[in-house]
DNA sequence: CATTCAGTTGAGCAATTATTCAATCATATT
DNA sequence: AATATGATTGAATAATTGCTCAACTGAATG
């Protein structure tokens, strides 16, 4: 079955005309919302969410923001039931994603929340009870 | 080796004080700090976050959020290229997250964007270039 | 320069996830 | 009632993910 056919349908079923016409504008118009959509930060974007969408990663980006500072690996580790090389990579996850940022100071890494995680757990709890 | 003994040694470098004293109080801030993070939203944020971190999940939302209205199931068909059955998997568990909401009207099914939803895609197109 | 300590990296494995196929439910039509 | 259509559900499977362990890197210190 051609993939526009039940489409067709439906817009019979919706409107009056049930043209090819009308069928075809339709398609276009979604395409356009599809091409909007579906823009070069789309794969940037699923890879935030994906880093976030994890509890231990979760929660050292919620650490992060609530500390409102950067804090050392050091100081994660009492909070997060999981191996120092989990925390290690759930780091990198975040940093690759943009939600973290890494510094140096001697033999410790201080990590720090960016503006942009913090602005979607913002939007997170801003948006709970909508 | 016991959780606090780097965090000792931590605060022993950054700090002058190196005492149990002062390492437990900064325990207890991290504690503190910890349990203002990890309220018990956090399921949900991470199941929220979770049925976003997907391509074809996150497209649907992007495609709802974008065109402003209700969309049936049909449409979104021609722009996604995955099974129909992928998409009624998909907008169950987004459905199930809080992102779109279900009408029926006869045979067809409509779908939504929420206001959590359009909060979260406004939050990362904002955020982009921070 | 050998050792210790903080943290990272990669391999391996268990658990989870994304998709499809087939069967089913629900609504409309004949 | 029988059939057709839109959509959903569940089982099966392939792919991905999250964690740990062990080995390693880099920086400080004796």
């Amino acid at each position: 079955m051609s993939s526009t056919e039940r489409l067709q349908r439906y817009l019979a079923d919706e409107r009056d005309g049930c043209g090819d016409e009308e069928v075809s504008q339709r398609l276009a118009e979604l395409e356009e919302i599809d091409t909007a959509a579906g823009g070069p930060s789309l794969d940037a974007d699923v890879g935030l969410l994906s880093a976030l969408a994890n509890e231990t990663r979760y929660k050292i980006v919620r650490i992060l923001h609530v500390a409102g500072e950067e804090l050392c690996v050091c100081e994660f580790a009492p909070l997060l039931n999981v191996s120092d090389s989990a925390i290690s990579h759930a780091l990198s996850q975040l940093t690759d994603a943009g939600l973290v940022t890494r510094r140096k100071e001697g033999k410790w890494r201080k990590y720090r929340a960016t503006a942009r995680a913090n602005a979607v757990l913002i939007a997170l709890d801003g948006s709970r009870e909508l």
